[in-house]
DNA sequence: TAGTGTCCCATTGACGCCCATTATTGCCCA
DNA sequence: TGGGCAATAATGGGCGTCAATGGGACACTA
């Protein structure tokens, strides 16, 4: 399954398009297509990117949710976002202007791992909102509860 | 599944290459990759290692955090920070930049097998904050309540 | 026919691959 | 039991390949 990891600083052309990282191109094989799904974050000014499978999760998750509730309406407003984007022959995508107006993102795009998904900032905008985490973190003296190994419960929905 | 112990220091070239021991080299064995994942500590100013299992685990393990909540994206950092590092036909890795800088390590790396992961530090940073846990295990009298053998119900933690 | 979006090709620069050399370890045998 | 010898691991450096990037050609569309 795909997993992404790190950041990478890739140059937007003026045409639009971004070379998605070399690594983040090979952990998205295995698809019907080839290309990525993003959708916009309420957090922060920064979309996040997934596959077809990961998308087909959330979707998923969003219907858990109570059919005509005003969460389910609120939440699914990620998928009235979303843009399906097709990687060209060189491994790009061209982003779509929303998402360059929304994130601040000119010059430079910046792709950073989350795992399963990524997400895609405007360098400064990252540092700005981001670059305290690790700080935070560590300040906290942050634990996770790691889970067991192979766990048939909890395997991905 | 893979098991790290012992210490080992190999030299750093001027690439900012450096060898993986063997014994976990081999220990690494069995991945659709032939490399490693690393991503730093927050108690120590030094880099954990591990294989693709393992890193999926971690993710997986975020995961069951709530999507958007501020404990996942703190936590998060960790995928952010890590990096996945090939090794080259001789069973080498380059150690990234920030790697190097947040360790301090130059001349020489110290792994440290710690089980299912190891550990990357500068020597003597090892010694200054490791250097003294065998005496203050012995000091406390430490012990251990040892799973018992293939126990399904405490899978590793 | 202008606009938009792919695809294709060229350039460059970093990184991965290859080879050579040194160091270390284990083994064999006198 | 000590000295080689051989096999393996670690190290160093050169070079080719591929990822990132930029621009142009060619569609298809409005």
């Amino acid at each position: 399954m795909a997993l992404f990891v790190g950041r990478y600083v890739n140059r937007i052309d003026r045409k639009g398009r971004v070379s998605v990282p070399k690594p983040f191109r090979d952990a998205l094989g295995g698809q019907s297509f080839s290309g990525l799904y993003v959708y916009p974050l309420f957090k922060f000014n920064a979309f996040e990117a997934c596959d077809e499978d990961f998308m087909g999760r959330l979707s998923d998750s969003l219907e858990d949710l109570p059919m005509f509730s005003d969460e389910q309406d609120d939440l699914s407003v990620i998928l009235e976002s979303a843009h399906r984007l097709l990687l060209d022959p060189e491994g790009r995508v061209a982003l779509p202007k929303d998402v360059l107006k929304t994130t601040g993102i000119s010059g430079q795009a910046l792709f950073v791992g989350r795992g399963r998904r990524f997400q895609i900032w405007e360098p400064k905008t990252y540092e700005a909102n981001r670059g305290k985490a690790f700080e935070r973190a560590r300040a906290r003296g942050a634990t996770l509860q790691l889970r067991r190994p192979q766990d048939p419960d909890k395997g991905e929905a």
